[in-house]
RNA sequence: UGGGGCGUCGCCAAGUGGUAAGGCACCGGUUUUUGGUACCGGCAUUCGCAGGUUCGAAUCCUGCCGCCCCAG
């Protein structure tokens, strides 16, 4: 029977006969179907995998990417493709721009997201520089997030699928990784790109989704931490909104605002949640959930892709969230009713629907005035 | 060693004769390319211990143990 490939439209500049696309192949379902969708475009197809860190031991495991077994099996796609694939060793540079980085922000107490420091950093900083260097006319990869040429160049877009959508860890993308960057995923419902990883027969159509922090293998993340930052398994109090001690914690790496489980303080009318962390005092602050509640918060390292747009804007301040209205004064965002779990080292991603107009880095929040319970 | 009170799951706590609520904590699952949240499910055959009364007690009686308060 004749199963109809889909093309996509990668966006060059010039006749695809003519051009070099970059495929960043992580060994997953995904960036192996951008590959196919590449190579099927006409143009010339590089894969690229990086070697980012090494599970030792747990090679094989399936579930994280960039590991051991997922260059094999980017290499598997890559061969049965007929495209060209290269592996590169980028350890070194991913331990400090991202594992590192991680485990200091959980030092200040703060919530990081690795995943945003890849895309920064090794992703679309050394990959994409590789990818130059190779003389690629774009990188592609298997984001689920739209590029849309606008009036004054491309714009980032939502996924169509919001429940796929990864524009939130994209927001720090520079407008100049932008015009080199390609997402064909953008416009896919997942279960439609697996479906075509079956019909073009690549080995990884049943891979499960990755999840959790990918170096991290079991979902221990603060076991990793502690062996880059051994001093981050200090024990430290837990007090309440009036500094009364509650009891003991075995380390900061093991909170985040707005957490609830995992502080053991049991005999309470209500749950408690982390409110804030003190890093100096090695001090995690609990409150009732009233207490979490957020009207503002301040912003640093703001990435900006849109006009200078600050009325009609929404915010997600956690990749799965549904954005919520806000005003934004420059430097800070205003909630127009009060967002819960709101934690420093956190992106809030400003948008103006489905645009991602871009976003920063939580430094502080401003609590709301709530009327005591 | 006079008086009073209390002892129910890790914590708080209902239940005073009819065969153990609930909350918190904890555990598991679902969701999720960050951390979390949320939701669903699980969680005392047993009520400080030992006897007794009763068809039947955590609930009544006796003794013992432990804790608290007042008075010393």
């Amino acid at each position: 029977m004749y199963r109809p490939i889909m093309q996509v439209d990668f966006q060059l500049s010039r006749p695809a006969s003519e051009a070099r696309i970059v495929v960043a192949m992580s060994g997953g379902v995904d960036s192996s179907v951008v590959a196919a969708l590449a190579a099927r475009s006409g143009a010339e197809v590089i894969g690229v995998t990086l070697q980012l860190y090494d599970h030792g031991e747990a090679v094989g495991r399936t579930k994280t990417c960039c590991a051991g077994q997922d260059v094999y099996d980017a290499k598997s796609v890559a061969e049965r493709l007929g495209i060209a694939h290269y592996v590169f060793d980028y350890a070194s540079h991913f331990r400090e721009g991202v594992i590192e980085r991680f485990a200091d922000e959980y030092m200040k107490g703060r919530t990081p997201i690795p995943c945003v420091s890849c895309n920064q950093g090794v992703k679309f900083t050394d990959l994409l520089g590789l990818a130059r260097d190779l003389g690629a006319d774009c990188l592609a990869t298997g984001h689920y997030v739209r590029r849309a040429m606008g009036p004054n160049g491309a714009e980032l877009h939502r996924a169509a699928d919001p429940a796929r959508d990864q524009s939130y860890f994209l927001f720090a993308t520079t407008a100049e990784q932008l015009d080199y960057l390609r997402f064909p995923l953008g416009d896919l419902p997942k279960p439609l790109v697996r479906e075509l990883a079956r019909d073009l027969g690549l080995l990884v159509a049943d891979k499960p989704d990755s999840q959790d922090i990918c170096f991290v293998p079991g979902g221990d993340y603060a076991a990793v931490v502690k062996k880059v930052r051994p001093e981050a398994a200090q024990e430290g109090d837990i007090v309440d909104l009036s500094g009364r001690i509650l009891g003991r914690h075995r380390g900061l790496i093991h909170f985040t605002v707005g957490q609830r489980r995992g502080l053991e303080i049991g005999g309470q009318p209500e749950p408690l949640y982390v409110v804030r962390i003190e890093a100096n005092e090695r001090r995690v602050v609990v409150g009732p959930k009233r207490a979490l509640a957020v009207r503002a918060a301040h912003l640093s390292g703001l990435n900006w892709l849109g006009e200078d747009q600050r009325e009609g804007l929404s915010a997600k301040v956690r990749s799965m969230a549904k954005p919520a209205p806000v005003r934004f004064d420059g430097t800070s965002i205003h909630f127009e009713t009060p967002e819960y779990g709101v934690s420093p080292g956190q992106a809030a991603v400003l948008y103006s629907g489905d645009r991602v107009l871009g976003g920063g880095w939580i430094e502080e929040t401003v609590a709301a005035e709530l009327e005591p319970a």
